[in-house]
RNA sequence: GUUCUCGUAGCUCAGUAGGAUAGAGCGUCCCCCUCCUAAGGGGAAGGCCGUUGGUUCGAUUCCAAUCGAGAACACCA
């Protein structure tokens, strides 16, 4: 919008000077000399053989000589050793602030192509309970939707629950070792006997190794669609996913498909097919294979597993068939992938079989791979006891911190409580850039001041006070009055160029990272323009939009990173 | 062993299509509630951006080496 303005600006002014390249125009470094910089002149200098000084002399010499020039710079300026200071005019900010509050979308340009984006972001297990380990996929998946969807892309979320791995033969077997003398049809179980079920089997399995071998055949035969098996297993994903869904429906997080490996299952036959024809599977230690190695790799490559040795599928196998079968139905131009950076050697497999296998010709295929929540010792977090904590124990325990705070907390509706215990457990995972491992410190997930949610909800609801009982009665005026006004006009222009980053680079912290500095500057005006009780008319009527203005982008911004706003705090 | 990722303030982290004086939060110290909720605002202290070289006008950012931490490495997911 705005910036594209700018960059036309000073790139005609490059080329009334005989450069040809396009203006790189970007928000200062030094907010105390200039709102914008470029710094081309070095990279002109170079090329064209002169000297960076003389280059800018030019530009700016060329510049100056713009008619209306005045109208959108209010200063242009060249510094030591060549960059180009530009301060805007209160015209031009204002012309673009006008834009950003007369339209729904801040001015911002609708995406024309129909770009579809299929995320696949739960990773949740059946029969498995959440723990601390599935927020991030969630929550980061959720909010790179929503980011992606504003943007003007199209997009499908899959939950892409784990429902048919051994994990499902495990637990099978405890329940028929637990219910001995009982027809399957009248076996009854609940979500607390699976929470319990799992990791006492998977332990089991891990001791013993006849129960494994026995679990895997089980495995298999469910695959293979032996009734009782498949009984079992549906009442185990039924019970399972009603206990996910209350989970991710107080997370926020909603899935335009809740599917799990298994509704890629009828379709393997025909993949394997497809990919026998291509003539690239080969037989190795009896297991069925796709190598991938390239010419050019320097490193050693595990071939791609495309059915065990006993005939059975496994993760790989159900990976490359959903991508057969997403290509088929939904034809996506990319397909991101939210899960653990530690299955990136099996995403680059898998990829690469479905790029060998010519699957997905036009489409990208990106690996979101996350860093783990550490413990203090740096290994992924469990608790005293040794045990994963769960995602429900987390929730508890943010908002048991959260009442014991402040007295008055215990007497804000269940409701507000929940938004501001997920307000604070989102945005200190968002702000974070998520390829990195982070230490997990119940501390900081109970922290209300400083860079928090809280700290945002907090922001947005004072502004409100003021604004929601005065009415704006004129349009903005082509004033600026002070230093704090200008730096929040300043501020909201950047709106559109940060979404288009955080969509470019997959990143929420984005997002969070200009949200925290928008509250930041709102704040300052806050405390330094007393409003209410304004004698200027026009500056007080300028001053409600501005903040009117403001609070609609807090709360979209927070609708982005999956918060929802509170009734009072 | 091979490959990959990461070393930034006391702590937890932002920041790189190479740019001017490297930013936050917490913690520490000082100041601001007659006045839109102080879950707020202002200020101070705190850094050889792991180390050593290289590339260049310029490197926290790119390259190499080195030290340190973590992860992955075919029939689990």
């Amino acid at each position: 919008m705005y910036l594209e303005e700018l960059k036309k600006i000073v790139t005609y002014a490059l080329e009334k000077c005989g450069f040809v390249i396009e203006a790189r125009i970007i928000i200062s470094n030094r907010p105390d000399l200039c709102d914008y910089q470029c710094d081309d002149c070095f990279k002109i200098a170079k090329l064209y053989h002169k000297n960076p000084i003389a280059v800018g002399e030019e530009i700016v010499k060329c510049l100056k000589e713009l008619t209306n020039i005045e109208e959108t710079f209010k200063d242009i300026e060249l510094v030591k050793p060549g960059f180009i200071n530009f301060k805007l005019s209160d015209n031009f900010i204002n012309k673009y602030i006008i834009v950003m509050n007369n339209t729904d979308h801040f001015g911002m340009q609708k995406k024309e192509k129909d770009e579809l984006f299929y995320i696949d972001y739960g990773g949740a297990n059946i029969a498995k309970p959440l723990h601390v380990g599935h927020m991030r996929p969630a929550i980061i998946g959720e909010s790179l939707k929503r980011i992606i969807n504003f943007a003007g892309y199209k997009t499908l979320g899959d939950a892409h629950l784990g429902d048919y791995g051994l994990q499902l033969g495990e637990v099978i077997y405890g329940i028929l070792r637990d219910f001995p003398n009982t027809d399957v049809q009248n076996i009854k179980f609940d979500i607390a006997y699976l929470d319990k079920t799992y990791p006492a089997m998977s332990k089991l399995c891990k001791e013993n190794e006849e129960v494994l071998k026995e679990c895997q055949k089980i495995t298999k035969d469910l695959q293979d669609g032996n009734p009782n098996y498949v009984l079992l297993w549906k009442q185990i994903c039924e019970i399972s996913i009603k206990d996910l869904k209350r989970l991710y429906a107080y997370l926020g997080v909603d899935f335009d498909f809740w599917y799990g490996e298994s509704e890629c299952y009828p379709i393997i036959p025909e993949m394997k097919e497809y990919l026998e024809h291509l003539g690239i599977v080969e037989v190795s230690n009896g297991a069925k294979v796709i190598p991938i190695k390239e010419a050019t790799d320097q490193k050693e490559l595990p071939p791609f597993l495309l059915e065990k040795s006993d005939g059975a599928s496994l993760y790989s196998t159900t990976d490359l068939a959903c991508i057969y079968e997403r290509m088929q139905r939904f034809n996506p131009n990319h397909i991101l992938y939210v899960v653990d950076k530690r299955q990136s050697l099996h995403f680059e497999q898998v990829f690469r079989a479905a790029k060998k296998a010519n699957m997905t010709p036009n489409t990208s295929l990106e690996h979101i791979g996350f860093g783990t929540i550490n413990g203090p010792d740096g290994k992924p977090f469990k608790t005293r006891s040794g045990e994963t904590l769960k995602l429900d124990q987390l929730i508890t325990d943010v908002k048991v911190a959260f009442l014991n705070l402040k007295e008055t907390n215990k007497d804000m509706s269940d409701d507000d409580i929940n938004k501001i215990v997920n307000a604070i457990i989102k945005f200190a995972d968002l702000q974070n850039n998520w390829s990195r491992d982070y230490i997990f410190d119940i501390e900081k997930f109970s922290s209300v001041i400083g860079k928090t949610g809280p700290y945002i909800l907090y922001t947005y609801l004072r502004i409100n006070k003021i604004i929601k009982d005065i009415d704006i009665t004129k349009d903005l005026t082509n004033n600026i009055y002070n230093e704090y006004d200008r730096n929040l006009r300043l501020k909201l222009l950047e709106l559109e160029s940060i979404i288009t980053d955080a969509v470019k680079d997959r990143m929420p912290s984005y997002v969070a990272e200009y949200l925290y500095s928008l509250c930041v500057i709102v704040n300052n005006f806050y405390q330094n323009n007393y409003l209410t009780n304004l004698d200027d008319k026009q500056k007080k009527n300028d001053w409600i939009i501005i903040l009117t203005l403001t609070n609609r982008i807090i709360k979209v911004l927070l609708n982005l990173l999956v918060i929802d706003i509170p009734t009072v705090m």
